[in-house]
DNA sequence: AATCATCTTTGTAACAATTCTCATTTGACA
DNA sequence: TGTCAAATGAGAATTGTTACAAAGATGATT
């Protein structure tokens, strides 16, 4: 946890950006809800919990700071709201979901699993990809 | 045109729904931008040039409904809107995206691609796929 | 330590997309 | 033709997000 702050400190500097208190504690707040995937108004909740000055904007802010850099990625699930998603450190594409549509349990696919598919698009459509988007709709385990 | 109208009157119908003079203009719009990524806004924009007394919330209404017959889907590629894209007559599955970063382009892969990686998914998750979503982010051929 | 420029934050206002409300209209069918 | 549920239109209301202005923090330079 604390080496990862760190990390993600370090990151910000390279970019000449500040690890600020508030930004801190919404990257803790990440970090520790690492499985769900928060909207903006979920963050601002739980990062209100142990730093209750903080500002809604603030957290708009941090969250546009940190899509930037890639820390996290911005989805949208098509309910009428941005949701946040931690990348796996390192991870050079981001990773898929499983959406249910019974319980609406979001499950991550850490695994690529697009390489081949890539290798056509790229070919075929002569189109160079910097990052992907994958999400599949349909029952999950649980829900059998 | 005349055709696929008909056919979707049929399914309207086959759910009680009726075609109304809105619904079909607003139909007929999605059909002459077939290869366009409209928002509720561009199609309600259009509609009103044949039909000037329609209401946006008839458009948003339509939309909603066509999309709950599958007719259309609702997409959302990240900017705040959301726009409709006609499926294929006859698709099993929803077709794919290349968002260019560069020009903002939206082209389209008709061809499904994903069947190998839904085996595994299904599979290995345990999970029944009933829909997918892919889109690409990258450097459209136009824009090397 | 004082100064200065630059970020950053906050609260609120503004905004834009979408949904809701409700009075009115329509159209299928008895 | 009268009935009644379904559909519509206009505008108000709601919601998620961004913009703004003022105040505060930071850090380098003198």
């Amino acid at each position: 946890m604390e080496q990862r702050i760190e990390r993600i400190k370090k990151q910000l500097h390279s970019q000449s950006y500040k690890l600020t208190p508030q930004r801190e504690a919404t990257v803790r707040v990440l970090l520790e809800h690492e499985d769900d995937h928060l909207s903006a108004e979920d963050v601002y909740m739980l990062v209100k919990e142990k730093y209750p000055e903080i500002g809604l904007a603030t957290v708009y802010r941090t969250l546009e700071l940190l899509t930037e850099l890639k820390v996290v990625d911005k989805i949208n699930f098509g309910d009428g709201v941005s949701r946040y998603d931690l990348r796996q450190e390192g991870a050079a594409h981001f990773h898929h979901h499983l959406v249910c549509i019974e319980c609406g349990a979001v499950d991550e696919i850490q695994e690529d699993l697009l390489e081949d598919v890539e290798k056509v698009v790229e070919h075929r459509w002569n189109f160079t990809i910097k990052d992907h988007r994958l999400t599949f709709h349909g029952i999950c385990h649980r829900c059998k």
